[in-house]
RNA sequence: GGCCCGUUCGUCUAGCGGUCCAGGACAUCGCCCUUUCACGGCGAAGAUCACGGGUUCGAAUCCCGUACGGGUCACCA
């Protein structure tokens, strides 16, 4: 098990929270992992120091450890890699940088920002859509290929700025084969010399991400498909390097559910759903956003839920938790094409999970949320006799006490709509009075109740439809619910009776 | 715009040359259960497998083209 050489990296950059595309992404590298015995490991990709986002760390390490996502090794966790934080691996970048120099295969560029946006926005107005650092253009440009020697040397001594472009051959096919989309090949023509090492020293996504797979022993590189045009690179490098590349699947894009285009951070709850697993708030913005995890989500359905978003076992079967995951997970079944998130599936998952946790279980969850609504817990028995008459109607835990609050206190008024529909002012006030009356004497079971209530319609030659509703008015405010018998039995006589009579006075 | 990737019911998907005039789930609708609502059960509707060419005795499945969609083109990841 432990001797797998398999090993996968979750490398998200601590910019924010980490959205579900993301923990999807880190899901797959983890269940990849698990099933071959191998390691999974954590990494922060922060190079980018004016990005940095005060929380985003912890933040990403407890959804991940929320959703049961466990690293081996990481920020966290540590390991025999440490550090695991690029920007504490500042220092090892520039070498490999320089390597490459001496190698002929990189060069040092002196270009500033503002002469190589001049650049750009001159290629515009030529016409030319977008101007690429390259085998042909880079002739034209400050750096180590054309300026004299004495000349780069000088620079280099006096402290200016620079930065290390990589150098791609002019016309040569790379090919690669992705575990989920077979073989991509693209020619070094349409790719351009990117920058490895920033002026700041920092090394950018490119250097750090190679040096660190392979320093790191990665064997299988699992990211999003927005990667996928920037793999060619990464497979040059590790032949300039020469090292040996690790296996790539670039996994298909999470959409939006409304139009196209792929689920971002920043759609946030705009479209009625969370899109990121806990709760984020900003300190230094004071924004907000909700997550999974507040919303009410079990991390078991979450994750199922996710999980198949893109990937699917074969057949028809589609209730899995981690483990199962980790037994059945396949890459190459994963599918090619976007997702559309489909928040109404997320729900159907919760309720699923939700069914199948024990009335008890259901208490100690719903408890703490009782007492944050300042709701007083009802005695234990009650409280199990609550749970089981209601949470066939839940999706959230919450929702046992949403759907039957007036099982807990007294009803939160009447329902505006159930009384103008069958409340018939004093005839439905006589017909409560009646009911009251033959249900002081009565026992209080259910089923004596409803014999009670029936022989009473008998008598007076009463629809149903005529007293039952006026009588679940009575009792709880509105015409949903549990059985109305039901109910009484659970509330007792005193609380019934007491409900129908001040009904009468409320209502009549 | 260049390059790359993709395209099966509204949505997520099954399907990897014949068993598919395409199966499941969510959503929708109907019936039953319940003299409420929900749950549950049963059922319906819903995909000319983007389109057009090939290959083959035979294609949703292989090949090519077109269209459409997406991604990407930063000293961001």
């Amino acid at each position: 098990m432990s001797d797998s050489n398999v090993r996968v990296r979750f490398a998200p950059s601590p910019t924010g929270p980490l959205h579900m595309g993301g923990v999807r992404t880190a899901l797959y590298n983890y269940l990849f992992a698990k099933q071959l015995g191998g390691k999974f490991i954590l990494r922060l990709e922060d190079t980018d120091q004016t990005r940095f986002v005060a929380g985003a760390e912890d933040y990403i390490v407890e959804a991940l450890k929320w959703c049961g996502i466990s690293p081996d090794e990481g920020v966290s966790v540590g390991g025999p890699h440490e550090p695991y934080r690029q920007s504490e691996r500042k220092p090892m970048y520039r070498k490999y940088a320089e390597e490459l120099i001496e190698k002929d295969l990189a060069y040092y560029a002196f270009d500033t920002s503002e002469e190589l946006e001049a650049v750009r926005e001159r290629a515009k107005e030529a016409g030319n859509a977008n101007f690429q650092y390259n085998y042909i253009t880079r002739n034209s440009m400050k750096n180590s290929l054309t300026l004299p020697a004495e000349e780069v040397q000088k620079r280099l001594e006096s402290g200016e700025p620079y930065t290390i472009r990589i150098k791609l051959p002019r016309n040569e096919e790379v090919k690669f084969e992705d575990m989920i989309r077979g073989w991509v090949s693209v020619n070094t023509a349409n790719m351009d010399d990117k920058i490895l090492l920033k002026a700041d020293g920092m090394p950018t996504y490119h250097l750090a991400n190679i040096v660190d797979d392979h320093t790191m022993e990665i064997s299988h590189v699992i990211r999003g498909e927005e990667w996928l045009p920037s793999a060619p690179l990464h497979i040059i490098m590790y032949q300039y390097f020469g090292w040996e590349a690790p296996q790539f699947a670039h996994l298909p894009l999470l959409l939006r559910p409304d139009g196209n285009g792929k689920l971002s951070k920043r759609d946030g709850d705009r479209l009625g759903f969370p899109v990121f697993p806990l709760r984020w708030e900003n300190k230094e913005t004071g924004d907000t956003a909700s997550g999974y995890r507040e919303q009410g989500f079990f991390p078991e359905a979450f994750i199922n839920m996710l999980a198949f978003l893109g990937w699917s076992p074969g057949d028809n079967r589609e209730m899995f938790v981690l483990d199962e995951l980790v037994k059945e997970f396949s890459i190459p079944k994963v599918s090619k094409s976007g997702a559309k998130f489909d928040f109404e599936k997320a729900k159907w998952y919760n309720q699923q999970y939700l069914r199948k946790l024990s009335n008890e279980e259901l208490a100690t969850l719903l408890q703490p949320i009782l007492e944050e609504k300042g709701v007083a817990v009802p005695a234990h028995d009650t409280f199990i006799r609550i749970i089981d008459l209601v949470k066939e109607r839940a999706v959230f835990v919450e929702d046992i006490y949403e759907e039957g609050h007036f099982l807990f206190h007294e009803p939160r008024g009447y329902d505006e709509k159930s009384v103008s529909k069958k409340w018939k002012g004093e005839e439905s006030a006589a017909i409560v009075r009646d009911l009251a009356a033959r249900f002081e004497e009565e026992e209080f079971t259910a089923e004596a109740l409803e014999n009670n209530f029936k022989a009473y319609l008998a008598e007076k030659g009463l629809g149903f439809g005529q007293a039952g509703p006026v009588l679940r008015i009575a009792v709880v405010g509105t015409m949903t619910g549990p059985s109305a018998f039901e109910m009484m039995e659970l509330l007792g006589k005193d609380e019934t009776l007491r409900r129908m009579n001040k009904t009468i006075e409320d209502l009549a």
